[in-house]
DNA sequence: ATGAAAGCGCTAACAG
DNA sequence: CTGTTAGCGCTTTCAT
């Protein structure tokens, strides 16, 4: 019989009024205790579940996030999805995802659904695409609270960061590199001319070779989607140049993945002949063979902080977090071999 | 000026009632082509963004879909999500969802959420724990739709299945490795006391081994969560068997991406000295090195099946999908060395 | 402490 | 084809 009744049904059955009962079930503090006890058990008799989409509704603002990602398999997959839900669900939110897939019509799709659910927040992975300048706006102007993770916060918006210095991180992994003797240390980089984290560790890897006196060269680097094939593809190319790296980071962990592979082909040994790096620290990195130096953040912890900050009150400031990095010293970097 | 205004207002900017401006921009055949267009445009030019959750409030059906998965990194994760994903999308849906991580709470919790939300269907990977009684109640008395993925039909419910064959896919796959020579195989199993596909796999090993002649051996079978260090533990436990197994199926991935770390660990090559097998067929197991011998099934096929079937109405029969799993040879099994 | 009434943004009859 | 009216399930004044 559990067939989706309302509150006066509940309200006839405790001899009530439905206002009464809304405040016994939300606010019970408001209502005389025994009234509580007996809308409760009216309640529990009837198998009443309350409507939050109804609630939701006349409040003017929901209690519901949007989240988007750009591919499932990311770092922000896993931990950070799994500390927004903790928080979010504590405070009697839910969750709506989204997966973009690099595609600016699934991303503006998955936008206007979102939108269309007036959900209180979006938690996106950087600003994508074309939709950096309307998202800018309904956080300015709609009272959407927009939170940004995963990428180095930027003062003076009316976004939120949760993230960490991607710049920084890149620079002391390649610096890392360059300690060990690498001079030639090759890049694959993330979608650095549509993604800021990406543009940022391509920066920052920049920022290492410059402060050791190394000249950039636009041939060790590579722009690649984060995914295996393409971190396989890429590897195969630098390891194809006249004079190839004798190091090779990658600003993600599936690409780094992909080019243990390309390495493993090409019957290069790591870190024998050529140290890889990876990025984000994903948890099946560390089972890789050899398993691989990459650079680890407190996803679960972005997830929880982006979660606090996206229920707050849409009129409340932005609010802007930088969480450390560490560098996870494994086994697929070495030093420099002789000679090269 | 996108301050989430209402139909009320895009009515009076174009001189029609809200009536109007409804069947306006949802069902534009049902009004004069220049009144759509006057429409459109005072909507366009406001700024406005239909509002989802008040339609499905009136019409007391919601166009959300639950979807409910014990952890991330799992295979239906990646693409049967984007499967529900694309379909859901597309006829208006959005897609709320939740990680249970295996545990009893969370999963409630959830679940409540989710009902709360007046969810038009669930997607679930299995009924897990003790939510099966309510579930069964809920599909078939309040009219939810309940869809339970990756697992093979159950005639005769009124819930929805779109899955496969696990107990024949891993009686497959054990079979292959009684091919080779295998006679002590050694299993390590998901949770089988408490999800029923993790069973299914269990009981098709014991078919293969009995068509084979092979007697059951109950020290050879070590239940665990579906993550790597719980394969690397288990792996390490059935390596330090007195007389230890040739072989060892690991009935998902994760689990054999763990036993093949373990596998290195203990300076035990793969598959000379043993083989491991997996299943799901992730995408990072065509990297690991070995290459994963795996079983795989078309996961976003799934997805965009599950979602169908989640979409269709509440009075509509149960739907019963079966697809085929195909199984993947790669490096990691070999035949049995002599002498085992 | 509780009830009556108004109304959130939208849709679905029913008139005209 | 379009407007009027009623109302979805809930919350929130405002009385009592």
């Amino acid at each position: 019989m559990e067939k989706n009744l309302n509150m006066r049904e509940v309200a006839r059955q405790a001899n009530v009024s439905v206002a009464t009962v809304s405040r016994a079930l939300r606010s019970p503090d408001k209502v005389a205790a025994p009234t509580v006890a007996r809308v409760q058990a009216a309640a529990e008799s009837l198998g009443y579940v309350y409507n939050a989409t109804a609630g939701d509704i006349l409040k003017g603002r929901s209690t519901v996030i949007g989240l988007l990602v750009p591919a499932v398999g990311n770092a922000l997959f896993g931990e950070t999805l799994h500390g927004i839900q903790d928080v979010a669900l504590a405070a009697g939110y839910s969750v709506i995802q989204g997966t973009t897939r690099y595609n600016e019509t699934s991303e503006a799709m998955l936008v206007d659904s979102m939108l269309q659910r007036r959900v209180h927040a979006l938690i996106l992975t950087g600003m994508t695409y074309n939709m950096e300048a309307r998202i800018q706006r309904l956080a300015s102007e709609a009272g959407l609270r927009v939170v940004v993770v995963w990428e180095k916060p930027v003062k003076g918006k009316s976004i939120s960061y949760v993230g960490f210095d991607n710049r920084d991180a890149a620079r002391r992994m390649t610096e890392h590199l360059v300690d060990l003797g690498h001079h030639r240390i090759g890049l694959i980089a993330g979608p650095y001319s549509r993604v800021g984290r990406a543009r940022c560790r391509l920066e920052g890897y920049r920022d290492a070779l410059q402060g050791a006196g190394i000249p950039f060269d636009p041939d060790l680097v590579i722009e690649r989607h984060p995914d295996l094939l393409d971190g396989r593809e890429a590897m195969e190319a630098l390891m194809a140049l006249p004079e190839r790296p004798s190091a090779v980071f990658a600003t993600s962990d599936l690409l780094a993945i992909g080019a243990l592979k390309a390495a493993r082909s090409l019957g290069l040994s790591v870190p024998g002949d050529v140290s890889v790096s990876g990025f984000d620290d994903l948890d099946v990195v560390a089972y890789m063979n050899p398993p691989l130096t990459t650079m680890r953040v407190d996803a679960y912890r972005i997830g929880q902080l982006a979660a606090q900050v996206a229920i707050e009150p849409a009129g409340n400031p932005a609010r802007h977090y930088c969480l450390d990095s560490d560098l996870v010293l494994r086994g697929s970097v070495g030093p420099c071999p002789k000679g090269t």
